[in-house]
This record gives C-alpha cells, structure tokens and sequence, in this order.
DNA sequence: GAGTGACCTGAACAGCGGTTCAAGGTACGG
DNA sequence: CCGTACCTTGAACCGCTGTTCAGGTCACTC
C-alpha cells in the first residue's frame, strides 16, 4: 500500500549487496544500519531513505543475494552439455568453502523462524532448488544418462543432504570435511542415478 | 582464570532454562535480558551476577538445552528393546512439531558461525549423536536385524538427511511435510539397513 | 534563473538495554 | 547478638543505534 516509489534500483541494489557482505562478516544481529552504509559508501540516512526499516533491509538483504546466487548457478549449469555433468557442477557448487553463501543461508533460517516474509521466500527459493535438481535427472533419465529413482524424491533427498552436510562444513565440524561432503554426495547420486562421476576435463 | 565462583548451581540453571525458552519464543536477536529475568522470575541484575555478560548466557543457554534434550532422547533409547525399534524412534524423536528444539539448534547453527565455543560445543553434540546411531546400527547388525551398510557412514548420512529435512518442516515449507519427513527417513533407513517398519506397539 | 523533484547528508533525537553499584535481606556460625 | 558470606534487587548510568529532520546539491525543465 504505502509503498514509496523505490527511486534508483541500482542504488538500492548496491545497499542490498553491501548488507549482504555485512551480514555475511558480522552476522544478522550484528550488523548495524551505519556499517552497511559504510560499506556501500554512503550515509546511514541513505540507507533509511531506500528502505522503510531495518527489518526490511535486513530481509531483503539476505533473500536478494540468495537470488542471486541461485541465478548465478542456474546459469552456470545451462552451460553445460550433459545431466552428468549438471549434476556434478551442481553439488561441486554446494560445498564449502567454495560455495560462501552459506553463512547467509543459516541467517535466513533463522530469521525465518519468526519473519514470514523471510519464511515464504525461502522455501520459493528452496523449491526452485529441488525443481532445478529434479529436472537436470528427468532429462538424464530421457537420455538415457541416469536410470532408476524418482526425480522429485531424488531431488529432495540430495538437497537435504546437501543442506545437513554443508552445515557441518561450514561450522567445521572435524568429521566432515568438504571432500567428506563430496564423496558422500557423489556416492549417493552415484547409487540411486547410476552416475559416473565426470573428470574434470581439463584445459584443452 | 577469572571465573567467578559459580553460586547455586540450581539457580544457574533455572536461568539458563528460562534463557532457553526465550530464545526458542524471541529468537537469539531478540532476547533481552530482562526478559530472561522476567521468565525466570528474578531480577536483571541477578541474571548478571551468575552470568558475566548476555554473550556468555546465551551461548551457555543454547548448549545446556541442547545437552539435555541430547540426554533425554539417549535415555529414551535406552529402554528400547531392539535396535529397529531404537532407530524408529530416534527418526520419530526428530521430527517437528513434536521434536520442538529445532529453532534452538538453528540459532545454534547461525551462532556457530561466529562464536568458535558455540561452534566447538555444537560440533561435539552432534558428533554424539551420529555416534549414537552409528551404536544403534552396530548393535543392530551383531544380532542380525540390519545388514549391510559401513554404520559410520549411514550415521553421517542419516544424520544429515534429517537435519536438511527438519529444517524444511520447521520453516514450513509446504512440500515438506513431518509425514513426508517421516517415510523419507524410514525409506532410507529400510533401504541401506533392510529395517521394516516399527508398528508402535499399542497400549499392552 | 526560478522552480521542481530526485538523491543525499550531518546532526540531533529518543529510548532501549547491557552493565554497574550500593545496599538490603537471609542464613548460619560463634 | 554480631560478623560474614551468599543471594538478590531497584535504581542509576551510559553508550549505542534506529530513526527523523531540515536542509543541501545536482540535473533538468520552462
């Protein structure tokens, strides 16, 4: 309703992703309304000029970069010939410390907890996810690369191990490392797809 | 070095219970604590004379609940027979709403990423708990209910395919429901362990 | 060259909330 | 009773930070 005309989208994009890098070092609860603008070369009134609140930059901070990096992936994958190898970009792309945006993944969570704006607009993003994973098999199966397991159950079960593996990398847990994280993602889609895992074909 | 004596130790805990519910109502950001004060019926000041600062009761609050749900779910266990019922109802203990610490855990995870003693504490607790299963599935396979897979590595995998799906159920994700969480899990244990299904064995 | 509207800022406001402190119970030993 | 040690608090302190505001610059129009 009284939403106020947004005025330059690039401004605003560059405080979305300055909150992104401050969330991303500081933390949710503490990143204050100054650092970002610091970090965005501007004033902390700019900021409040741009968004309503803090709330609502925070919120829109963490699911504009999410955004961004599913769209980032996304293309990435399009660019590769096989399911094959889609799928074995698409995991390599999840692990640690490689993939950095974890940190701000467990921020969303959090705050999905209590803020259902947050809430809704991850599990879009998460859904997307699966599709993403559910098509890459569907067209391996068509062609003949993947046999087997159900698309959608397939793409669930390996985003949720994705998901509890990443985590324990990300919070270094001793155990699991990332090449722990890779050989038990690889196993699995190995298992239930038929899948060989591509060698990274190397420079011409 | 400079630890103040700890005082009665019953109190201590009263408040760290109290901090416990809060931070599960509020979340970690939002927790003030005067509101822990409140939810445990004494003053601010009280809070700070067993606590040397809200940092401290906060990491100590998520930990100490943690250990003690970690403890309860362990004595459960205990008092089951087999090792297909104990694994039935480690996957039952861990799905919202009824597992209801999960917020907990998930503002453990984004507290981890920036407080190395909630990180180092986290990692332990879950490190207890794929040993845990890893026991149960040991067990299990010396008398003959489960076959096959290495128990280390089905303890790790399982452990995160339950962390990965909670989450999902736990921010309502609309795919994701506790029942498709349900016989997710139980697929996967059936499948790499040969379990059938536990009918809850009724009221005698 | 006055007017307009988008963009931007420094400075001040306001009140929240962690922390401190001086002091008041209360229990217990002598 | 007095002393002591633990437990507890109300009240004050004070720094921080989200938010507001009055105004300033720039570009562009008539």
């Amino acid at each position: 309703m009284a939403k106020k005309a947004s005025y330059s989208k690039e401004r605003r994009q560059e405080i979305l992703q300055a909150a992104a890098k401050v969330i991303a070092a500081r933390g949710l609860c503490e990143t204050r309304i100054v650092d970002v603008a610091k970090q965005a070369g501007a004033s902390a009134a700019l900021v409040m000029y741009y968004f309503e609140s803090k709330d609502r930059l925070l919120t829109e901070a963490l699911t504009f970069s999410e955004e961004r990096f599913y769209l980032e992936a996304f293309n990435q994958l399009t660019a590769l010939p096989s399911a094959r190898e889609q799928l074995t970009h698409l995991i390599e792309s999840s692990i640690p410390p490689e993939a950095d945006d974890w940190p701000l993944w467990i921020e969303l969570w959090s705050r999905g907890l209590r803020d259902q704006e947050a809430a809704k607009k991850r599990s879009a993003l998460d859904r997307r996810w699966r599709w993403t994973i559910a098509d890459i098999v569907r067209t391996g199966q068509r062609n003949g690369e993947f046999g087997g397991a159900d698309a959608d159950d397939f793409s669930l079960r390996l985003a949720s191990l994705i998901d509890g593996l990443a985590l324990q990398v990300v919070l270094e847990d001793e155990e699991v490392t990332a090449e722990k994280m890779r050989s038990v993602c690889m196993d699995f889609a190995r298992r239930e797809l038929g899948v060989e895992e591509v060698d990274k074909a190397g420079t011409g």
